[in-house]
DNA sequence: GTGAAAGCGCTAACAG
DNA sequence: CTGTTAGCGCTTTCAC
C-alpha cells in the first residue's frame, strides 16, 4: 500500500501559471467565450504542463451538466435488462464514459408508462445525457424540454430525438435475396415485437423484397426470444403450410422457428431455410446464417452523441452483413 | 415535448420547513454528528414530505466522494472488456449504482503494469469506488491509501481489499464428486489462466478429491478461452492418453477441449467425461455439464460494498450449483 | 446539540 | 477580449 499525497491541479494553478485570471482559463479550455489567440495558446501550454484536467464533478455541479449518462431500456419487465444486448449497451457506454470522468447507469421504463420514468430522469440533476432503448412512439413524442439535446435513441428516433441504429432494412433485403439465389420461393417473416417502431424497417424491406420477385407476402408478428420465435412459427406452418424459408427478427427468435421447424419434421435447412439476425455467439455453434449487428459501435456512437448535444435528423444507419451458415 | 419547471428540492427547504440550520439537516440526514433525537424525527418528516433527496454531484464536490464506480479489469488486451463476463459485471454495477445517482465506468489495467492505473484511479477525483476484476497478487498488495476502504476485489481479495467470489473450489469438488460417482477414475484438470489467483482455489479442490480417492492428479495450465481449452487438452492427450475425465476452469474452455477431444476421436461423453464451469447459454445449447456462476449478484454485491466501505476481511462465498447435462 | 461561515472546483453573469 | 463577483448544493470545521 504505497501512499501518494494527490497532487490535485486546480483552475487556479493554471491561472497562475498562465497568467490570467480562472474565467479565462475556462473560457479557453471549454471554448466558451472569446480568448485572443495570445492568451488561448498559453493557456493550453500552462494546463499541459501542469497535466491539469478539469474535474468533471465541480464542473457539472456548476453547470448542470450532469456525471453519468442513463441506458433507459423500454419493456413490459426487467428481465430486458438481463439480456445480453442491453448488457453490451451499457458496457460501450462504460468505455465512452470511462476517459471523460462520467458513469452510465441503467433503468427500466415500464411499456405502460415510460413518459413518468424519463421525466424523473429530466429532473434528475445527476443525469448527463439519457439513451432510449426501445423507444416507443409515444415516447419519442413526449421527451421534456429539459432533456431536449441530451436524449438520443438507439433504434427509431423522433423530430428531436437523434438516432442511431443497424441498417436492418438492407439486411432484411440482404436476407431476402440471399434466400431467392438459393431458390426460395415462399418465403415467410417472423418479426420483433410488434409494438417495436423500429421492427418496422426490416418488415418492409421483407415485403418490398417479396414483392418485387412476384412472390406472396408472409409476415407474422414476432419478437426478440426464442419463446416469440416458437410461436410465430407454429402460425406460419398453420398458415402456409409450404413455407420454404423464413427470415426471423433476431437469432433468439430464429433459434426458436428452427425447433418448432424440426418438431414438424422439417429438415433445416433441406426443406426450409431460416435466417436470423444479430450474429449472437450462439448463430456461429449452431450453424444459423444471420446478420451482423455491430451492438458495440452503435451504443459508443450513440451515448458519444448525447454527450455533445448532436441534433436530431437523419437516422445513423450501421451497415450489417450477411454471414452465411448452414441454416440457409 | 413536455415542458416542467424542475421542482429542485434543496437542503434550504428541508431546513426551512424544519426549522434548523442547513448544517444540522445534513447531519441529521447523513448521520454525521449529534443531533437530538426530536429534531432527528423532524428533519426525517420534513424531507419524506418535500420529496427530498440529495444532490450525488454536490455531495461529492463538497466531500470528495466521487461519482461513479469504475469496474478495473486486469488483463492482457482490450479484448477482455469484450466478453459477456465484464458486460455481466458492468450492467450490474450499473443497476446498483442507478438508483444511488452514480455511474459506473470500466478501463482496463495492463496485465505487466497495473499498478500504475489504480494509481491514477486513486488521484481521479470522480471516484467513488473502485471494483477490481481478474486482480493479480502484486496489485492486491499494491492498493493506493487513497483508495483503502473503496477497493473490492471480485475472486481473490487482499490484506485490505474485501472479496467476493463464486465458491470455485466447492464447484470444482462437487465436479469431482459428480465425475467420480459415473466411474471416472483418471479425471485432469485444465486451469484458468496461470497469473490469476482466484485459479488456484479450485485447482486445489480438485487436486484434494483425487487424492482423496487415491487417484493422480493431472493437471495443465489453461485460460478463460476456446483456444486455451484445446491448448490444454492437447497437452492432455500427449500425457496421459488414457484420461477419462476432463474438468476445465470456464465453459468456454470447456469447449475448446470437447472440440479437441472429438478432433482426436475420442467421444464425449463415451470415452471421456467434460465438465465446465460458469453455465453460459452455449453450455445449455451444447449439452455441457458445468457449474453456475452468479455473476450479477456477485457483482452487485461487490459495487454495493464500494459504496458502504465494506472492511476487508473473509471473502463473500456465492454458492454454485452443479448443472448435470449430457457431457457429463 | 446547533448555527454560522467557509469552502469543494468550476462556470456564468456582468462590468470594464 | 478579460477580470470580478456570484453562486451550483452540500459538508464541515469552529464557535456558541
Amino acid at each position: 500500500m504505497r501512499d501518494d499525497p494527490p497532487p490535485t491541479v486546480t483552475l487556479d494553478h493554471v491561472a497562475l501559471a498562465a497568467g490570467v485570471s480562472r474565467a479565462t482559463v475556462s473560457r479557453a479550455l471549454t471554448g466558451s467565450g472569446p480568448v485572443s489567440t495570445g492568451v488561448l495558446r498559453r493557456v493550453h501550454a500552462a494546463a499541459e504542463a501542469l497535466g491539469y484536467v478539469a474535474d468533471p464533478v465541480a464542473r457539472a455541479l456548476a453547470n448542470g451538466a450532469g456525471t453519468r449518462v442513463v441506458v433507459a431500456v423500454t419493456g413490459p419487465s426487467d428481465v430486458l435488462l438481463d439480456c445480453a444486448y442491453t448488457a453490451q449497451v451499457v458496457m460501450a457506454g462504460a468505455r465512452v464514459c470511462a476517459p471523460q470522468g462520467l458513469g452510465v447507469a441503467v433503468r427500466r421504463l415500464p411499456l405502460d408508462a415510460p413518459v413518468g420514468g424519463l421525466l424523473s430522469l429530466a429532473r434528475d440533476r445527476t443525469v448527463a445525457g439519457v439513451v432510449l432503448v426501445n423507444a416507443t412512439r409515444e415516447l419519442l413524442a413526449s421527451v421534456p424540454a429539459a432533456l431536449r439535446g441530451r436524449v438520443v435513441s438507439i433504434g427509431t428516433g423522433g423530430a428531436e430525438v437523434p438516432a442511431f441504429d443497424v441498417d436492418a432494412g438492407a439486411a432484411a433485403g440482404a436476407s431476402v435475396a440471399h434466400l431467392l439465389r438459393s431458390g426460395r420461393r415462399r418465403i415467410a417473416m417472423v418479426t420483433g415485437p410488434p409494438w417495436l417502431p423500429c421492427t418496422e424497417r426490416p418488415a418492409a424491406a421483407y415485403r418490398a423484397a417479396v414483392t418485387a420477385a412476384g412472390l406472396p407476402v408472409r409476415v407474422v408478428p414476432g419478437g426478440f426470444d426464442a419463446e416469440a420465435g416458437r410461436a410465430g412459427a407454429e402460425e406460419l406452418l398453420a398458415r402456409w403450410p409450404d413455407t420454404d424459408a423464413v427470415l426471423a427478427g433476431c437469432d433468439d427468435a430464429a433459434l426458436g422457428v428452427m425447433e418448432v421447424l424440426r418438431r414438424h419434421g422439417r429438415q433445416v435447412p433441406g426443406d426450409v431455410a431460416v435466417v436470423g439476425f444479430d450474429d449472437v455467439p450462439l448463430a456461429a455453434v449452431t450453424e444459423l446464417t444471420t446478420g451482423t449487428h455491430p451492438v458495440e459501435q452503435i451504443a459508443a456512437a450513440a451515448v458519444g452523441a448525447t454527450l455533445t448535444r448532436a441534433p436530431a435528423g437523419e437516422t445513423a444507419y450501421f451497415p450489417s452483413e450477411l454471414v452465411v451458415r448452414r441454416s440457409a
